[in-house]
DNA sequence: TCGCCTGCTTGATGTTTATCAAGATCGGAC
DNA sequence: GTCCGATCTTGATAAACATCAAGCAGGCGA
């Protein structure tokens, strides 16, 4: 475990209020590794060996069935993975591969039980961390349960601009299957339905999206915080 | 609070590990009411005020969204609901209503994050809690998004056989409408699927099921522990 | 520069699901 | 018993979405 990394690990929410002979405790028994791209991380029905914390690339967590497969998440730095996993000693429920090249820390699984039976204010920052992902999901689905592709797609547009300058010009995050498959439509579905948006001012160029009526757009969206306001 | 319903909370997952000293002080401040049927409960975006824990009934937590509703929950003996909310001091994200003359038992929000900051054992507990919902709600969004509505259907009845004495026959736990728009569909489809399902063995007699072939049901279902079986 | 791969788009078609309207069924009130 | 209302079912139609196949770019290596 380099030293350079400690800082922002501990500084995160996850970390920051633990004792710190816990914390190191944690970090000593943790790897630090760099994984080249579409590396298979994890495999869900696998045990959950690890606690994952993602401090640069990006990670793709995804579920399948039956032949079919969904992107369910991409986490970026500074965000950790598969927490409830680690805790209930359960195997994993999402599958997880770098989306590029990725650092990546790994707290194996025990340690942190351990951490979280010993240290009062871990357990406390952990509750706080799994309440936050509990109702991100359940934001999730309320979209997907109550809006069409269009809708759910026109609302991603709203929040990504709302996340970066907010001055109608949006980067995709990701490339567009994934984004496709994240709103749970087909890629082709996605590119209809960008064309559908067009009436309202959506201007798509490849990754940058520019929104020229964002009125209009959210006419149609109806974002509400309840699902699109990830402070909530 | 009456005294006898005591021992049935007290032995709560949730709560049974806390110190008596905590247990007790929550008590005091909670209130057991019982609620008419169809009674709304709580309203989507407002503040979280009290953890609910159902002592008899059943609640239906639901979400609307441009005068659409969807069912995401029925809470039964014992379950608890809105913890989320409670704990990081947030709005309600769905809205709740009984379902049927209920029994319940309401403790102010301030109160339950007052015990999760003394209590490091409630603290623990929050969180094996937390994660169990987590988890469940992964699992919904997973069958949501990789499943036709027969097939989610289909494997919810196999889980309920499950349940249930696993001999083959079903007692549906709400009416139709319900179950229906907890699995995402009309009531119009659900009938359909029903129909579709007749050749895999499913002959409907109002709320009681049959399953006269499991085997080719489950077949079609192809359940998988990482979806449908809620012990995982 | 050329070819080629990959990601994206478009069109044609079929499936799945929702909507609207009408009937059927069941149970309770009287 | 009969009426009534709620719940469920069925049918017709339309919308939403997936699938398959082909075409179109843009980037990159040779």
């Amino acid at each position: 475990m380099r030293s350079t990394d400690l800082p922002e690990v501990r500084a995160l929410p996850l970390f920051e209020s633990m004792a710190e002979a816990n914390f190191e405790s944690l970090m000593q028994a943790a790897y630090l590794q760099i994984f080249p791209a579409q590396l298979e991380l994890i495999k869900e029905g696998e045990p959950a060996d690890f606690l994952y914390v993602v401090l640069d690339g990006c990670v793709e967590l995804y579920a399948s069935w039956n032949g079919h497969e969904t992107v369910m998440e991409m986490v970026r730095p500074l965000g950790t993975f598969i927490l409830a996993a680690v805790l209930k000693d359960a195997v994993y429920l999402k599958s997880g591969r770098t989306s590029q090249r990725s650092k990546l820390l790994l707290i194996p699984a025990e340690n942190v039980r351990e951490a979280f039976r010993n240290d009062g204010a871990f357990a406390r920052a952990i509750v706080e961390e799994l309440a936050g992902c509990y109702r991100e999901v359940v934001k999730q689905q309320k979209d997907l349960k109550l809006r069409t592709a269009v809708e759910r797609l026109a609302n991603c547009l709203l929040a990504l601009d709302g996340e970066q300058h907010g001055c109608g010009s949006v980067e995709l995050p990701c490339d567009k299957r994934t984004l496709a498959s994240l709103l749970g439509m087909t890629p082709e579905n996605l590119s209809r339905a960008f064309n559908t948006l067009k009436p309202y001012g959506v201007e798509v160029d490849g990754a940058r999206i520019r929104l020229r009526d964002v009125t209009s757009l959210a006419r149609l969206a109806k974002p509400t915080p309840l699902i699109d306001d990830s402070t909530v």
